[in-house]
DNA sequence: TTTCGTGCAAAAGTTTTGCAGTCTA
DNA sequence: TAGACTGCAAAACTTTTGCACGAAA
């Protein structure tokens, strides 16, 4: 459910399986993009573009925003990443995983992964399959966190 | 499950409903306003300001954009329509509606309404309230739509 | 008549792009 | 070395805001 710490085997890991990707893909493999797919699979709040660039920007001081911008469009291409549906002004991403759902703070924004298996494996209504082509169904859900709540309460 | 046609007696009910709801909230019933929630009333696509804009241009040629962006905004802040979820650059809009789902398709990014009522009343994961305090779960289903999956297929 | 809303124009915020130099393979 | 990638700067696209006039209650 969780991703993992940044030290441990399965960071590894994870980025060993970006990079073939990438060679896979014909990219080359740039300290740039290295470090921003490690920063977007290592954060576990789906963060924009900005948000990777500030962060970055303590380990390379010298990236700029149009690059975390045209490399997350590009590994979106490629299908190593993808957008996060959101109702905000700025996109966010997330390490390309179909299952799993999402739980969306309403307040602060905080976006976190679940899992429901059971929904996974539960058949769709009949009329869809007249409307195209499913490839892939999502749950949302949208409310308070616990600490949103006890300060809205209190 | 669909909305009503422009001309029904729903229809009208609709534009009272809208007019009354003004009122509560203490916003003025303008041209404009009546006229945007119309048109997002009645349109079954989830549009954009741009494309409200565009449609309403024909009825009142010298509304402005930031009136549409201005009068969405409103709106949403007192509940009578909401942003839907998406991926794309715009923000797009419907009338305020809980008990829905949506169907997306990935490449003319239409979006339509379907209900699902053995989902609305499935339990949630306990694990779940763990987190806080749920207020909507929605579904959303992405894939290529009947008439892009012919066009990428011939 | 008073207050709120609109249209205009300008600004702010987010993302994309052309170009010249730099780096990966 | 060749082609791809980056950083810079400028542009494009989306949304918001200040102000003066116009419209709703």
């Amino acid at each position: 459910m969780y991703q993992g710490h940044p030290h441990s085997a399965q960071s590894n890991e994870r980025l060993h399986a970006f990079e073939q990707a990438c060679r896979k893909a014909g990219l080359k493999i740039t300290h740039q993009r290295v470090e921003i797919f490690r920063e977007l699979a290592f954060a576990q709040d789906h963060p924009s573009a900005e948000t990777i660039h500030r962060r970055l920007k303590k380990k390379l001081p010298t990236i700029s925003v149009d690059t975390v911008y045209r490399t997350l469009t590009t590994l979106e291409k490629h299908g190593l990443i993808s957008k996060v549906q959101t109702v905000e002004s700025q996109a966010r991403f997330e390490v390309k995983d179909d299952h799993h759902h999402h739980l969306i703070c309403d307040n602060c924004h905080e976006i976190i992964d679940f899992d429901w298996q059971v929904f996974d494996e539960y058949p769709l209504p009949n009329e869809i399959s007249d409307w195209g082509k499913i490839k892939n169904k999502k749950v949302i859900l949208h409310g308070l966190c616990r600490k949103c709540s006890q300060k809205v309460s209190s």
